[in-house]
DNA sequence: TATAATTTCTCTAGCGACTAGAGGTTCAAG
DNA sequence: CTTGAACCTCTAGTCGCTAGAGAAATTATA
């Protein structure tokens, strides 16, 4: 039996976290002491560290909610989760797309700043100023 | 003289948006008709163009409001512009970097899973519950 | 000019995923 | 049995917007 303090050293999730995961439905209502404090077992754990992985991966608190449910579900096809993965992975694929072409625009802009000069001269500045100055979209 | 619809129209940046960078101070509280409506001219469209930019290059509201002090200071040292775009930049790339591993990771993952079978044998969600699958940290 | 349609105004609240703090209670060690 | 750490609930703040209510101003049409 874990106090919420154990269970967040355990799982590296900070104490309102976990409160705010069982808000949100991820984690379920545990069984209380007398004086009302959590109690956690085994199972809260692994859930727990679940939880966080797919979090640690990017998944939303509401794609996590469908994962958990096919884990608790055992019998029903799992089309569904692969389905979560490969959009999270999609979605991945996005943002690194875009953030290279960001990545692209911002060293040309701060290789033109050597910071020697008045602001009045600076090519970051003017480059802000002027989109047209940009190599691509963004 | 644009109306706020009209600046909207203008630079794509929604209503509600240009009167919340008034309130973050990024843009100067412009003149008012006799009904109270804000009244734009050419410097106000040029700084909104200004904003737009450095927000789709992923700069936050409190660096944009370094990069405006700066812009309308043009005798200051632009070396603080130049910093500011090499932060952005860094970030940009910890940003990229980390995403490469969660793709490395959920593409792992997402390949494990053909859909078919029953939740209980899912890849997906066994590669979830223990990290430990996984090549690297994420 | 009268009226109707559109735009604008301020203000409040909501999004996602937490995080921080106040003020009070319970637990565990000595 | 006292002390101090850990826990409880609740509210509010973070960032960068976005949506909506209800009222007032502006613009277009008749």
């Amino acid at each position: 039996m874990f106090s919420i303090g154990a269970l967040s050293r355990e799982t590296g999730v900070k104490i309102p976290t976990i409160r705010y995961y069982e808000d949100m439905g991820l984690l379920a209502a545990v069984e209380r002491t007398q004086g009302n404090q959590r109690r956690y077992g085994r199972a809260e754990l692994e859930r727990l560290g679940f939880i966080r992985h797919a979090r640690d991966l990017g998944f939303s608190i509401e794609a996590i909610r469908s994962l958990i449910d096919l884990n608790t579900h055992p019998d029903r096809p799992c089309a569904e989760a692969g389905a979560l993965a490969r959009d999270q992975l999609g979605d991945v694929r996005e943002k690194i797309t875009r953030l290279q072409r960001l990545e692209v625009e911002l060293a040309r802009i701060a290789k033109g700043c050597n910071g020697s000069g008045p602001a009045g001269e600076c090519y970051v500045l003017s480059s802000l100023a002027d989109h047209g100055k940009c190599g691509s979209e963004h």
